[in-house]
DNA sequence: GGCAGCGATGTAATCGATTCCATGAGTCCA
DNA sequence: TGGACTCATGGAATCGATTACATCGCTGCC
């Protein structure tokens, strides 16, 4: 491959003068120029980045460590990132941890070994030390979805308690009083607020949240598969499920349909992630919506803003509530109940 | 960030000394590598991979330019694709081309300019002249699903004739004779061939593929909607729609569903590319499915056998008809009908 | 005892860029 | 005419590793 010596030495220049010709540098005679960029065109010549890169200790290149890309939402969410990213000048190297945190070390360590400019993570536990580390070294992050509490990193995020509310809300008026919840990894931010914000919604319609409606999963569809055999095997079984993701959501639907049952007739089911697919499962899954793009997109924003020297911003934006058929007599979405003590929240944007 | 020569320093010995013992190269003494290891443990030293990879010349790393991340068949492979090569020593960076040509060149080129050890790619189209051009200067590189005709690369894919062949043994068998195809691009082989299979199926069977019976998709779901909101308007419907891939089959559940009618009682619907969703959707979809983690270790397989001086092998392994209820009646798997001439063809691998 | 051979180590070249500094040519004005 | 200044350019240092080569001290054998 031709590097900026073969250049140099095509248009009879030094390598020096070809450098400032590729970087738009001011002082170089018209001549100059061209003679360079007719060599550069004659020997297909590709400036090396790796070069480039341990020269002036940049990459332009974003580190983005995802939980699982089996999931529609991550997967939607990267490609998000992806394209805010390259509208700033930026590429972005993808690792999948798989919800397993010792493959999201080895993640976070390769794209830290490769120097890039930034990391965007969401994190698969409550805080790996590696990670830890890294933000107190001063390498640029923005925690995006989940979080690590006690860290000094902005954080980009939906906020799921209103329409949680108003989950429960639907719920309570198709007449539902026993409802269960699949959690995720207590570790994670989004596996506990979720349940959180469950129990903190039934307790307003004063229902109970027994430990034995709350499941343990890993956001994983076999995890919603057997927390839901537990709860139907119970013996006052639930009459809602609500799945804390997508995945596990799918498998709860594989464990009813494995018995037999119906939904919604003999059990309801609700998600937390909407995606295309739940419009035409059997039956359409009512769920919760994050607005995915857009928070990959302010994601890579305030990470970039953080890279080259602005004031980064943690941002949280509003989840809404899609109600289909999973849960009883379909409602149109603007039917949807207003929660009993405060009016659904305006978009939120807070600053860190 | 610690260097080299910060270990070197704190250990008493020469950077030749602390790469040796990082390497592990054998005449090191004792001391002077456990010097070198309590410093790089108390520096917290990790190398520079891009100084290492502006020596060496290797990245070890793989590129992976995939035509759309937003397709579960796709992301399944790219998970595949980075757990095998994980497992062989290199990291992957994943370029999503969204099935747009020049997108894919931006990825293409990014890639090279990094100087990845090798691309695995799936053509957006039939041939980038970037491509081709890498190609025939030595990138190694594995085509994986989709390919190029006339370029010699190997080639990791599926063969879905004898699939074809039985979906349509399947649909005759229910009393279908009017079978239409949404295609994918015929600039793309899975584009094409997905065709031509169906064409030669129909003809074992006497039936007719008219024009209008053939709709023009890009593997994206509005595409799906859209040709089979005109083959509603067509005078005489087709019986059966069967969609070239996953996504478009979810634009033909929504434009079905959008006229008020049901599958299969007023359409019958098939789908190339078998997904989880498809066991949930209304009804369950019947897929060709392929064997697709098989697919991406394979490649993976064949791209590092190229790049570590080995020869590389072209692999083409079967896909099988899964049959559901979205063209009808339910039959069990095992009760799928051989097609009339031949038996399902065994597994295939051909060398290039 | 002397020399070959080997093990451990350091010096320095190298990869392909960027960029500081020096130099030389040309311009302008006193 | 000469000094100050600008512009275009090249030489060389530099980033952080790897590695060829040189060196030095030992051991062992003839």
């Amino acid at each position: 491959m031709a590097s900026i010596k073969d250049v140099a030495a095509a248009a009879g220049v030094s390598v020096a003068t070809v450098s400032r010709v590729l970087n738009g540098h001011p002082s170089v005679s018209a001549d100059a120029r061209a003679r360079v960029m007719g060599a550069v065109e004659a020997l297909g010549y590709r400036p090396n980045a790796v070069a480039r890169s341990l020269r002036t200790d940049q990459t332009h290149t974003l580190g983005l460590v995802i939980s699982d890309v089996l999931n529609p939402y991550f997967t939607e969410l990267a490609r998000s990132v992806e394209e805010e990213a390259r509208a700033l000048g930026y590429s972005v190297i993808i690792g999948n941890a798989d919800e397993r945190p010792e493959l999201q070390d080895h993640h976070v360590r390769n794209l830290l070994d490769r120097r890039i400019d930034g990391l965007l993570v969401s994190p698969t536990d409550g805080g790996s030390p590696l990670m830890l580390d890294a933000a107190r070294a001063g390498t640029p992050m923005v925690f995006v979805d989940r979080w690590i509490p006690g860290v000094d990193v902005p954080v980009v995020r939906a906020d799921g308690q209103a329409a949680v509310r108003d989950l429960v809300a639907h719920l309570c008026r198709l007449g539902h009083r026993r409802l269960a919840i699949i959690a995720g990894p207590a570790a994670t931010t989004t596996g506990s607020e979720r349940v959180e914000a469950f129990r903190a919604a039934l307790a307003e319609y004063g229902l109970p949240l027994p430990d034995a409606y709350i499941g343990q999963g890993d956001f994983q569809a076999e995890s919603g598969r057997q927390v839901t055999e537990g709860f139907l095997d119970l013996p006052e079984p639930p009459e809602v499920v609500f799945a804390a993701d997508n995945l596990m959501a799918l498998g709860a639907l594989d464990a009813v349909r494995a018995r037999g049952l119906r939904v919604p007739d003999d059990i309801a089911l609700a998600a937390f992630d909407d995606i295309p697919w739940f419009v035409h499962t059997d039956p359409p899954v009512t769920a919760i919506a994050q607005p995915t793009g857009e928070l990959g997109r302010a994601a890579v924003r305030a990470l970039v803003d953080r890279i080259e020297g602005r004031t980064p911003r943690s941002v949280t934006l509003p989840a809404r509530l899609v109600v289909r058929r999973s849960c009883g007599e379909a409602l149109l979405p603007s039917q949807t109940p207003a929660p009993p003590t405060q009016s659904p929240s305006p978009v939120q944007r807070s600053t860190s």
